[in-house]
DNA sequence: TGTACATCAGTGAACGCGCGTTCACTGATGTAC
DNA sequence: TGTACATCAGTGAACGCGCGTTCACTGATGTAC
């Protein structure tokens, strides 16, 4: 059955994966407590089973440790945006795919609120995200994106759009240029309000800046997705 | 010309008064540079020319100096919001002052953005705002309140609005109560989102989200601002 | 106007704690011959 | 299959530093009679 008649221990590399996730996943217990300017790798080490100074095997400095906290949250964003996209059976129903979209968004955020922070609230001061965060981060906006597209091959398109300045086609040119085949700037324009208003809404829940004013959420929520559905055009 | 022949020293409410804006000030500093979380009544202390212990006359802990830094904050944004609005001559011309509202939000936050990041960045893990913030928060929800108000008054409605749920309607209730007269709950919706597209705008613009995407913001902030007006029914 | 007393800003030492990172080391696991 | 050697996880001490808060105190400013 094994290549070896009887293993109670572990190869090296299989502990070395075990320790760097007991460590990252301790890691992000604190985070929700401490929130990352605090996080404390002597804390972690002492949590684990660890001196302290033995995390340096496992993570090169506090700040990588941290890097590999917001890969792995924009990672788990991106696939909860994109399951949620995929699990729409009917690929031509763009409205419950942008649907999904946001209610993924937000759905992850609520349930993972400091890692939400760590990723879309304020900047940890003295850090600079390294270019590993950039390929992750890009998933969630990729997604609207890739819906864009679809919507605009479909002839779906934004209500009322004002016309947009050469400034700002030239402005939009980034954008523009990761597309397969550039859309509509008037369009792309509600898109990208879209994209602000979902991200908008959520930090302000979050943050707590609805307190007092909004009672529930959730159909507040629902009911901003559904008249961004209605603005993109999406609406069946 | 005074009460008193000379004064060379100033009298104990003066210094007091000087003194607390010292603190006030230094902590300012360094709440750009290190952030909420770690700022350090020690060092602010040691920069004013106080031993650490004497701060504790002017600030009972380190989270009421927090606490005044967020009222400062809010009530600069205030502030300008409202003066921005003020400005706007005509005042039936509603387009101008919600343009005046919207900018005055984004370029108090890109000349603050650390303060920007106190208010609607992360929380900060440990400190709860205590009752003293609410008031000063709520003066910039209540300047797009005020104007929500004074479009319903004009006739201006938002367009192509969707109808909302009974659910939607008792969650906006507490808005709605905060008003001299309610809003149709279709136009509140548009507003809500006005407010969270504008925010979701600059978190995303200021917390490094648009990075390679997005070339000119002044330019993106004008084009989405004016669509939101048309969106509101505002534009003449 | 002068004196006695109260107020209070600021001191300096102390308490009890925490941190990131480096370094020489031990000893178990893995590998090449 | 057995032995010599290399790798590397984890140790423990050390470096040099920081923090918030309390407390008994000094001495100048302000006040009441």
């Amino acid at each position: 059955m094994c290549d070896h008649v009887s293993m109670p221990s572990k190869s090296r590399a299989e502990n070395r994966v075990e320790q760097t996730r007991a460590i990252q996943q301790t890691a992000r217990r604190h985070l929700a407590e401490v929130g990352p300017a605090a996080l404390s790798l002597r804390a972690i080490a002492r949590e684990v089973g660890l001196v302290s100074s033995a995390v340096y095997r496992y993570f090169p400095s506090r700040d990588d440790l941290l890097t590999a906290l917001i890969v792995e949250a924009y990672d788990e964003l991106g696939d909860a945006v994109e399951a949620a996209d995929s699990a729409v059976a009917d690929r031509d129903d763009l409205a419950a795919r942008f649907h999904a979209l946001c209610h993924a968004i937000r759905d992850w955020a609520r349930t993972n609120p400091h890692e939400y922070a760590l990723l879309y609230g304020s900047p940890v001061p003295g850090y600079a995200a390294p270019d590993d965060t950039v390929t992750p981060a890009v998933r969630v906006s990729g997604a609207f994106m890739t819906l864009a597209q679809a919507a605009e091959r479909a002839g779906r398109t934004p209500i009322a759009t004002l016309p947009v300045s050469d400034a700002e086609k030239a402005a939009l040119a980034p954008i523009q240029g990761f597309l397969d085949a550039p859309i509509d700037d008037t369009h792309l324009l509600r898109w990208l309000m879209a994209w602000s208003t979902v991200f908008g809404h959520v930090s302000l829940e979050l943050f707590g800046h609805m307190h007092r004013g909004v009672l529930d959420y959730d159909e507040h929520f629902a009911q901003v997705v559904g008249q961004l559905t209605a603005d993109l055009g999406l609406s069946s």
